[in-house]
DNA sequence: CGTATTTTTGAAGCGATTCAATGGACGTGG
DNA sequence: CCACGTCCATTGAATCGCTTCAAAAATACG
């Protein structure tokens, strides 16, 4: 629980644009975090006490449904934010914060970020619009969950993941998350078995590559052509 | 188009909090519109420049997907604010939002509210309060949706439709909205088949009470208990 | 009244789930 | 470096919930 470098705080979307002065002020008043691989940065229907600001290493976030059932709500990369939403709607966590590495976070709690807030009214309209972005995100994924079939669903997701955490590689793009089939299925809300399935059949069509924790997309265009329903072949 | 009186901004969740002062130099930024019922506030993917707060009537917000499927995303009802997230995040509206019955809104252009937020801090803090509450109503009904049966999901929303418009009568409560089961479908994420069939079900156990457009819930508990999945009797 | 909209119902079909069981990959300790 | 145990992935077969299409019935409305 040391002080966090100002500089350090500029890269990450909730500050961009705030002067050094405004910097100053915010990075003083962050808590530092170190988790090691599977620690929790909070867990589900705790009290909202803070949110936290991902430095370095990757964090899932799950929900488990009042029956029991678990789903990957997303993943969260260096730079992004997560807890916010709760912290200021004063509620308690809606979902676990799990380090998937060894993971550094700065977190502020809820009365102190409202301070902030009103001594930086240009804070308060980046958070605005980050929190405006996720409710577009849920959004878009309510709607495919209503109407989209599980393959379109899943094809989206990888897309998604490539897009959020993809490197190039000799033979296509590889999705840098150790995601089981479980957590893929956990996200698109099917079953290990369907992802087992549908991915046996890109596989099989030569559009991805997939091993035990690894997918590598070959054919990204096909994979398009699934989540936006456009003939296969052309 | 006339101007708005400030009194009448204060029962609204978004103005909560404000003093008199910050309540007429708000109102006097907003802009008056009346509709008549079928017309539109406005079209999803025009560019998000007004949001609205309800003063009067109803608003259905429907969203079309790329291949033409509609959804209902939600009712609006006086008091309620919409639009909003699209206008701070800068887009175009994802969804479209029509006039059930003749309506009148307050509005305000993005640049605008930027303005009277800087000039009120607790505005600022009341529009992050309610998008994040926004938030959670989405994450809630992903998970809904990507775990939960098709009885379970119909369930709820109208038990949802209930807190939202209902009105108590001597045999239930009465959903105070003229909904067709296709809206319910488009809800739900499912076929207007399977809703008839699923209420008529309901109807024959003496849960409900149903007609054309018209949805009365008797047995609230027996809603809830399939919302829950718990044992229908005890 | 006649017409349009909304709702219901039947029957067929399919996509996805479920369960059970096997097969493969990885890490650890001997 | 091999052998073992554990976790992860695959596959087949049976089943089911829901959709789809077609058509009729009920209700509202001018």
């Amino acid at each position: 629980m040391s002080r966090p470098m100002p500089e350090r705080l500029a890269v990450f979307d909730l500050f961009a644009g705030l002067d050094a002065a405004a910097m100053d002020d915010i990075a003083a008043a962050a808590v530092e975090r170190r988790l090691d691989a599977g620690e929790m940065f909070f867990l589900q229907s705790e009290r909202a006490e803070r949110f936290f600001v991902l430095v370095d290493g990757r964090v899932r976030l799950t929900q488990v449904t009042p029956d029991g059932q678990q789903v990957v709500v997303r993943f969260i990369m260096p730079g992004e934010g997560f807890g916010l939403v709760a912290v200021l709607a004063g509620n308690v966590y809606p979902l676990s914060a799990e380090a998937m590495d060894p993971a550094v976070g700065y977190g502020w709690d809820g009365p102190t970020f409202k301070t902030l807030m009103a001594r930086h009214p240009e804070l308060a309209t980046r958070s605005l619009s980050l929190v405006a972005q996720r409710v577009h995100e849920f959004q878009a994924r309510n709607r495919e969950l209503s109407t989209e079939r599980v393959e379109r669903r899943i094809a989206r997701t990888l897309l998604r993941l490539t897009n959020q955490s993809g490197t190039r590689q000799s033979d296509g793009v590889r999705i840098d998350l150790p995601l089981t089939r479980q957590d893929v299925a956990e996200m698109t809300g099917t079953t290990v078995y369907t992802v087992s399935r549908v991915l046996a059949g890109w596989h099989e069509a030569g559009i991805i590559d997939a091993g035990r924790k690894r997918i590598v997309i070959r054919q990204p265009h096909s994979l398009v052509a699934i989540a936006e329903d456009l003939p296969p072949a052309r």
